[in-house]
DNA sequence: TGCGATCTTAACGACTTCTTAGCAAAGGAG
DNA sequence: CTCCTTTGCTAAGAAGTCGTTAAGATCGCA
């Protein structure tokens, strides 16, 4: 990657968490480093890393809890560390969101190697939430994604933030068709429910408010039993 | 999430295969399996799996120009099993694009769960499409397998869930005869009853979308007493 | 604390899709 | 030609999906 990405390291053990340091370190990246859960979740909160490496075995809280608490609201990637082989201790972390499991002890480019792959998957998803992208546009809709903006025949649309992720979400992959899993999971997090209800709702309010008639829609369609497609944009 | 997730499972020891199988598809997943990188690599392409996992070990190929193979066309994730435990093995193949790397020995449940995380971040993934596949062609029919799209001369034809499976999996076989047993398994999976009733049906709705004069089929014609085949791709 | 906006849940009707059944037409064998 | 099998087609009920409304839950803000 061409800019450092930042890690954020929460390590109780003074030595592990040394080496490792400068082990990144090395290797171009910029690490933050917390020996609790506390200051650990307050580094991440405050820095927006891009990856976090956690130790289970924390003196203040259970990292298990660490991750519910960051999944709450981000989707970093987390690797976590522990002593704890027992498939229980790894099944459990996994499915509370970790991305990663490694077991003590462990070499160091094995570490760096997980730690790329984790920023590879990352990075695939992270469309344009810094880069500029073009915007939408078709038929006079006008979806501006840096300035979180829609306009359909220069009026300016009012979306909520969810309405705007989802249309957002389709647009920018207009011509094709989302299944509800996708977005579900894109908009709500992957460990939303999958069930499309909300999703339905959302989208009669989405259409109240960019369809000149709801029941037949112009901008997006339903695919039955499938999902949401969008109007192809006008240069795609 | 909702329908079940396919796997493509690739490993030569019988013993361990088998029971890699049983017990995906007690969790509820479609399982096929490949004793090669051969077979393997051919069941991805025809099956477009949500996941592979793969031996490293196999008897005519090294793993990691499997794994380079696939990651040529497409971005399914990729489990790696193996028995080498040395760190430079790990580094290679996460490097080549492997998703994760199990040890032998492991519990099924710690696979089940790092098969659920990989699972989830291709979710995450915007298109939801992890083969991009070329479109069926063939005198102004266009399949699109991607965008879930059917066009005729450049109109677009609405199909149902069902009658797009059934022509999606007569178009990746265009020329060749599909026996009934074989579409049917494939649309309402092995268990269905062998019954060619509902596939009568669906063709006669595929075929009024489709064809001019459905009584004289252009692309999907009978085999009687054999099964359906459907007109040979312009390129392939 | 109360208010407004937003998010989520629940419920129901309208509509689409799936499946079954039955019969007519087409094909093949003798 | 006749009989039997196979296939195409229509209609109708069953099952499932989607859009919509209304009401509760949650949050920020004054």
């Amino acid at each position: 990657m061409s800019a450092k990405s930042s890690i954020i390291l929460i390590e109780d053990e003074k030595n592990i968490c040394n080496f490792m340091a400068t082990t990144l370190t090395a290797q171009g990246y910029k690490v933050s480093t917390a020996p609790n859960a506390g200051t650990g979740l307050s580094l991440i909160t405050a820095g927006c890393p891009d990856l976090i490496l956690l130790d289970l075995g924390l003196p203040d809280k259970d990292g298990i809890d660490v991750i519910r608490e960051i999944r709450k609201w981000a989707s970093i990637p987390i690797i976590v560390i522990s002593a704890r082989t027992q498939e229980q201790e790894k099944v459990l972390a996994l499915d509370t969101g970790a991305d990663d499991y490694i077991t003590k002890p462990f070499g160091p480019s094995e570490l760096l190697a997980r730690i790329r792959t984790a920023l590879r998957h990352s990075n695939r998803l992270n469309t344009g939430s810094l880069l500029s992208q073009r915007p939408y546009q078709a038929e006079g809709l006008v979806i501006d994604f840096d300035k979180h903006l829609v306009t359909l025949h220069d009026a300016e649309i009012h979306l909520t933030q969810v309405e705007f992720k989802i249309v957002s979400l389709l647009a920018q992959n207009s011509g094709r068709v989302m299944t509800y899993d996708s977005i579900i999971s894109n908009v709500w997090g992957p460990y939303a429910d999958d069930n499309n209800r909300i999703l339905r709702v959302n989208m009669a309010n989405i259409r109240r408010k960019l369809e000149k008639n709801p029941a037949e829609p112009h901008y997006i369609f339903t695919e039955i039993g499938i999902g949401y497609r969008m109007l192809e944009d006008k240069l795609s």
